[in-house]
DNA sequence: TCAGCATAAATTGTATACGATTTCCGCGCA
DNA sequence: TGCGCGGAAATCGTATACAATTTATGCTGA
């Protein structure tokens, strides 16, 4: 669903969003391969538009392009993973303080939409959709924090953590919670920034703790995979 | 100089490298337009390679890619130039004191390198090379904390704080301090993480206070723009 | 003289064609 | 049986051709 539609107007920035959202729900698992032809004969354009746009989810950290093989959703190594929470933690708290201190009406009411999204999905047990909508506030944190600079990084990091838990996640159906969120939004009410701050920077240690960052085997990402080893 | 050579191997990254070090170098000023065909015959490859080149380097911030109009230099606009610094003074200073308590004596030669280039360039002046070297040097304390991914993003601040400074620097002909620089090699010489951590949040502040960011008229990038006005 | 408009030239955007490299598959041989 | 070795198919990389859009030019008329 939500294919081509013909409108004509496919873009190469529509093709790094829909594939973008399959990377971040986890339809499309790291060390998959992403051919052109496929990928052309989804969207309907030619693979000049589709190169545009695997170039760009390149530049994003969302795949990797082996010269001559193709492109692949990137696999995190262990310390890539490490350096996207670490990188997160020196920016998101301070952000997260700028934005509660900044946050008007509407941008709570817009914070709060997230939530309710968040854990409808979860409701639904769509894991992948709530775990984009997770990401999404996070992002949205950097918007009303009026840092667009911040926002564009921030928006890559939030991507790879996507690879990094499909990768590394230690409880795979555990919910993800939806407290810390709620305590944001409470900080962000209130326009208490030390304290968005600081909800902030536990967030993301609650969630760096939850990944198993230890070596080991990579689960199998295609069938073919799978039997070839 | 250093042109096409004929190698046969003019990659996209080698045009990427060769004009970013040209805006650097403020041989291309911001607002300067940069044709695909004049780039094609430079360096003797098809439009196709220039294209991947010049998206690059948009997303990198250092071109600004208008539909059906063309690439540009990019001019960074007076909150652009203030988040870019902002970014910096919130990446730095701890990437500065991670280094400092790791370098190792061979990171050391290699910044003392970096200064000597520096200061060579500067007594040559040829105060283009010199502001590339200085943001080099910033790049390869990132590289010596070990964090690709700060490093990576830095680069594209490195990048644009090169745009900003050829659109907002007060004082044109002022040496660019390379006291401030040595003072952080004496830090990390004695691997005093804390005294390079506040050295460096000195010297962006510095660096960010000679910025004249008030907004005024920009100097005409090219003698059409400069007689329409 | 100058605004307005039509037309031509220049430039960029997209699709296609062709060459290079990799991958797949089956055959022969130890 | 399993390993190496072509050769064919699939896939990617680059160049070129053509379409769409913008920009420049020159003409006309008030």
């Amino acid at each position: 669903m939500s294919a081509t539609l013909e409108t004509k107007s496919v873009t190469a920035e529509h093709i790094v969003a829909q594939l973008g959202q399959a990377v971040h729900e986890h339809r499309l698992q790291p060390g998959a391969k992403i051919r052109e032809d496929e990928v052309c004969d989804l969207f309907g354009v030619s693979r000049t538009i589709v190169r545009q746009a695997l170039r760009a989810m390149e530049f994003e950290g969302l795949l990797t392009i082996e010269k001559n093989r193709g492109a692949f959703v990137s696999q995190p190594t262990l310390k890539e993973a490490r350096e996207v929470f670490q990188a997160r933690a020196l920016i998101e708290p301070s952000t997260a303080r700028a934005a509660a201190e900044r946050a008007t009406a509407e941008d709570i009411v817009i914070l709060e939409r997230h939530i309710e999204a968040e854990h409808a999905a979860l409701a639904r047990e769509e894991a992948g959709l709530a775990l984009k909508l997770s990401g999404d506030f996070h992002l949205e944190i950097a918007r009303i924090a009026d840092q667009q600079t911040i926002e564009q990084f921030l928006r890559q990091l939030v991507s790879r953590s996507s690879l990094v838990i499909a990768l590394y996640w230690r409880r795979r159906n555990a919910l993800c919670e939806s407290n810390a969120h709620h305590a944001l939004l409470d900080a962000f009410r209130t326009g208490d920034g030390q304290n968005a701050e600081d909800l902030m920077k536990g967030h993301l240690l609650d969630i760096y703790s939850q990944l198993d960052l230890k070596e080991r085997d990579k689960a199998a990402t295609s069938l073919k995979d799978a039997l070839q080893r």
